[in-house]
DNA sequence: TTATTATATGAAATTTTTTTCATATTTACT
DNA sequence: AGTAAATATGAAAAAAATTTCATATAATAA
């Protein structure tokens, strides 16, 4: 169940998670993701590096820029996740911290 | 997108998972998830708590045992997830605090 | 009604991840 | 060669999540 660890430690975050919603639309440099999630800079690329490593999305180079872009396994991913996400939306509590009012005991 | 962080906050976990791979198997009470996955009770009883805040399983209580399962569309999500995981098992690496020695650059 | 079993809770301690900072690298242009 | 633009790197600081601890509650049985 390594993997599975590893898996999450790359794909759920916030940031990564809106970086490949982006990329599943349109293949982008760094520098327009930047513009476009308004992620500070070295921040992005330490995401994208992460994304890169667990083979989430891939590379090419353009003159001084680099197009990153996501497979078909990733963009099926990311959109069903997002179908449950939206769908479970309404239920979702921070978790670990969870808000102290609002605990709902079962 | 807050929802999304929200639900990675509950779903990538690697307890969790375990947690909610074992319950899309057959639906247990708490102590035997506990003697299955060898997590220690309170911590154990935190997990559930934070999946069950977010409708990612369902409670019914049996006598002074509570009994844990998991809902289709979980099922779904835990199941497409796995077969990612494993399709890419041999790229996954550690984010974040990437291992310094595996660092295959770009 | 007391004891026991099963499970839950909250807070503190620990660990991990995210974010920022300062700087490096890479490529193209002059 | 020197400069600027685009992106990457590593380490430190900050924030968040996990794990443990000590204790509470709930249901049943003696």
């Amino acid at each position: 169940m390594e993997a599975a660890d590893l898996f999450f430690g790359a794909f759920a975050n916030k940031n990564r998670f809106r970086i490949l919603n982006k990329l599943n639309k349109k293949s982008l440099c760094a520098g327009e993701l930047q513009k476009k999630l308004n992620i500070e800079q070295t921040h992005l690329s330490h995401d994208l590096r992460c994304l890169l490593n667990c083979k989430f999305i891939n590379v090419r180079k353009d003159g001084k820029k680099r197009i990153y872009s996501t497979n078909n396994d990733t963009k099926e991913l990311v959109d069903e996740v997002s179908k449950h996400v939206k769908k479970y939306e309404k239920y979702l509590e921070r978790c670990g911290v969870l808000e102290k009012e609002k605990n709902g005991r079962v």
